[in-house]
DNA sequence: TACAAAAACTAATAAGTGTTAGTTTTGATC
DNA sequence: GATCAAAACTAACACTTATTAGTTTTTGTA
């Protein structure tokens, strides 16, 4: 009859959310089973049900807990004083950054968001929809401002996007290249592209 | 007793396949049931097994048919006789494509893969580091012709793969810009970036 | 029209799911 | 050491799952 540890001023209930998104990371959200959570943590799976609600809960605290954060700290890059250009490249990293510390969190996020119940769903969607369009607008602004080439701004958006989540799968070599070289050829390649000009 | 329906020259078993790429793909690999499976084809679950083996072979069969399918059609691009950046614009291009006109089954093949029973999972990861490999090695040799900035190769396979992958969010707005031309903006930011030069 | 193979059906099984109810143990505070 | 809430436990429920066995229907061919 071990108790869940935790760590002094951390609740037992977010000792489950962390484990949670860390299995839920592993196996994705309707392949893992309540059972084997509790397992690891060293508890009966009845147990977890005196700190949360549902499985389903989980994910969706997961899922919102991320979203809402990415949606703050852009507003924040947004409201800043700088060009379009500069903003860009600060969510970009931020992105990056977020990836490779928050990893089990995002990965969930971004791969399990449909197993969501209505109406948690469409609000989630709604968030991302929200999120992707301040990108697309920076990407707009920055072509007004004769910072970007007039390139299509959705097409744009989906390729930074895309390739900063493609981060998940770089876990593996984690750790091979420094993360502050990883940030910068990443935004090298995303802002200025590969070719060799000449 | 409906029979399931297919066109003429179409095995019964090859339609199962077909919905269930589409059924894997809208709800994900694990929280798709037989059940529904069968009814999308307008049939009993059990009818199902006299065409197939079992729920995992169908996600094995789309696994490595398109794993299989984009060795292959990278194989053929490799030992062409172009400069490693023509190489490189082909594959993205290819890539792209298959993106938006095999999206089913690459979106599984992507997704829930993590769901394959071993030995077939370690087989699969196999093919993906192979295939991996080879982009890297494309871009080395680009570098090394001095077509490309040298940057680091692991990094900029990692933006190409991931930022064509993101085509499965494309999936909304397809139409509202011709293919050709988002496989050309898509190139266009990958190779050159998306920064004005002056 | 009869026959045989293909493909559907119904019924059932064993295992696993999230979750509830009720009970016992733990651990901090007096 | 007694008390009491917090947090664990066991037992069980109601469902759903993939799949098998055995049977009936359908379909194409002779």
């Amino acid at each position: 009859m071990a108790r869940i540890k935790t760590l002094p001023h951390v609740t037992r209930r977010a000792a489950i959310l962390h484990e949670a998104a860390a299995l839920f990371r592993e196996k994705g959200y309707a392949a893992a089973s309540m059972r084997e959570l509790a397992d690891r943590l060293g508890v009966e799976a009845p147990s977890l049900y005196n700190h949360i609600g549902s499985k389903a809960e989980l994910l969706r605290e997961i899922c919102f807990e991320t979203g809402h954060y990415f949606i703050q700290q852009t507003e924040i890059i947004e409201s800043s004083e700088r060009s379009p250009l500069d903003k860009i490249e600060a969510i970009i990293r931020f992105h990056i950054r977020q990836m490779l510390e928050a990893f089990n969190v995002v990965y969930v996020a971004n791969h399990d968001w449909k197993q969501l119940p209505e109406p948690h769903l469409n609000d989630f969607l709604a968030i991302r929809r929200r999120y992707e369009k301040s990108i697309i607008q920076l990407i707009e602004a920055g072509i007004e401002a004769g910072q970007l080439r007039p390139i299509h701004p959705q097409v744009a958006a989906l390729v930074l996007l895309s390739a900063v989540r493609g981060l998940e799968f770089w876990q593996r070599q984690k750790g091979k290249i420094p993360t502050t070289q990883l940030e910068n050829d990443m935004v090298q390649h995303l802002l200025h592209g590969m070719i060799q000009p000449h």
